[in-house]
DNA sequence: CTATCAACATACTAAGTAGATAGGTAAAAG
DNA sequence: CTTTTACCTATCTACTTAGTATGTTGATAG
C-alpha cells in the first residue's frame, strides 16, 4: 500500500485542525473525538506534523495544536511525505535508497519514476483547503488559491 | 509502498519473456540468471501470472514459459495487479475491502480515488512492448499500437 | 524405460511493518 | 498544587516481505 493509516489520519488531522480552529490552539482529545481515532495513536503521528513544520503545539490547559500556515498554503503532498516518510511507488526511487547495481540496465525505472512525478504533483495540487468543509458554499468543492499544474487533471474532483 | 518486488519482478520477468522468446518456450532458470534474481522467488511469482492469464507454462525438457499474448497486448497494469493483488494506493479502495462506515463523512475519498484513477490509466497505457528493448531503433522506446489515454502526459517517456 | 529437465506445490524462516496500546514525564494555566 | 494537554518510550500482536528448502508431477530425449 502507497498510504497506511498513518498518511491517511494525518490528512484527516490536518483537515480537523482546519475546521476546527478560531485562530487558537485544538486539543488532540477533541480531534481524536471527532475522527473516532485512537488518542493514543494520534499523538504517535503528531509529531511527524510537528517536525515537518506543518502544525506546532503547546502545552497545558488550552494548550492543543494548530496549523503554522494556512489551509490554501499546506499541500496534501507535504502531509502525506512528513506521516509516511515517502510516497515513492517502488522501494528504489526512496530519497537515500541504496542505488540498484542494475540502474544503468534497467528497463522500467523511468517507468517508475514516471508514476512518481504523477502522484507527486497530483497531490502538491491538493490542499487542506480543498478538502475543508465550507459553509459558504453548497457547491461542495473550491478549488484552492494556489492551483498547480496537474496536467489538466483534476481527476479527484468528481 | 505501492509496489513490491513482487510486482517489479513480475514486469521483468515478462520483459525477459518477451525478449528471448523465438515463438517458444522459456525456461525460468535462464530467465532468472539474466535477471539475477531466485529461481526459487521467481517461481512463487510466476504462478500469479499463469492464473492471471498472462503466460502458460508447459514441463519438462524443452519446456518453459511462454506469452499468452504478444506484448504490445500485455499492460503494465494487468501485471502489477495480478502479482500484486492491487495497485491501490489506500486500504479502503482495495475491491473486496470492508467498506469504511466513515464513508459518507470523509472528506478525502474522492481524492485518493482520484490518485488511483492516475495511477491505473498511467499502468493501463504502457505495455511490454514500450519497455522492450528493440533492435531496429536506436531512439529508444517507441510507443506501443494500442496506445491509452494517458491524459496527454506520458511523463514515463523521458 | 529411464534419466533429466523444468514446472508446480507446500512448508518454513528471518526481518520488517502496520496499527495500535500502556505508562509514564514535562509544561502551562487556574 | 491540581488539572490539562503535549510529549516520550516501550511493548504487543498480526501481518507482510523477501526469500529458502524440499519435495512432487509431468514431459521429453536418449
Amino acid at each position: 500500500m502507497l498510504i497506511s493509516t498513518k498518511g491517511r489520519y494525518a490528512v484527516r488531522i490536518m483537515i480537523d485542525l482546519a475546521e476546527n480552529s478560531d485562530g487558537g490552539y485544538v486539543a488532540m482529545k477533541n480531534v481524536a473525538d471527532r475522527q473516532g481515532i485512537s488518542l493514543k495513536y494520534i499523538e504517535r503521528i503528531v509529531p511527524l506534523l510537528t517536525k515537518a513544520g506543518l502544525i506546532e503545539g503547546v502545552h497545558g490547559k488550552g494548550g492543543g495544536y494548530r496549523l503554522c500556515r494556512e489551509p490554501q498554503y499546506i499541500s496534501v503532498a507535504e502531509i502525506v511525505t512528513a506521516a509516511e516518510g515517502s510516497i515513492a511507488p517502488v522501494a528504489c526511487l526512496v530519497s537515500g535508497a541504496k542505488p540498484c547495481e542494475r540502474k544503468n540496465v534497467c528497463r522500467t525505472v523511468k517507468m517508475w519514476q514516471g508514476a512518481y512525478e504523477l502522484l507527486e504533483n497530483y497531490f502538491k495540487g491538493i490542499t487542506i483547503y480543498d478538502l475543508m468543509l465550507k459553509e459558504d458554499s453548497d457547491k461542495g468543492y473550491i478549488k484552492s488559491e494556489i492551483k498547480k499544474d496537474t496536467g489538466g487533471l483534476n481527476v479527484w474532483q468528481l
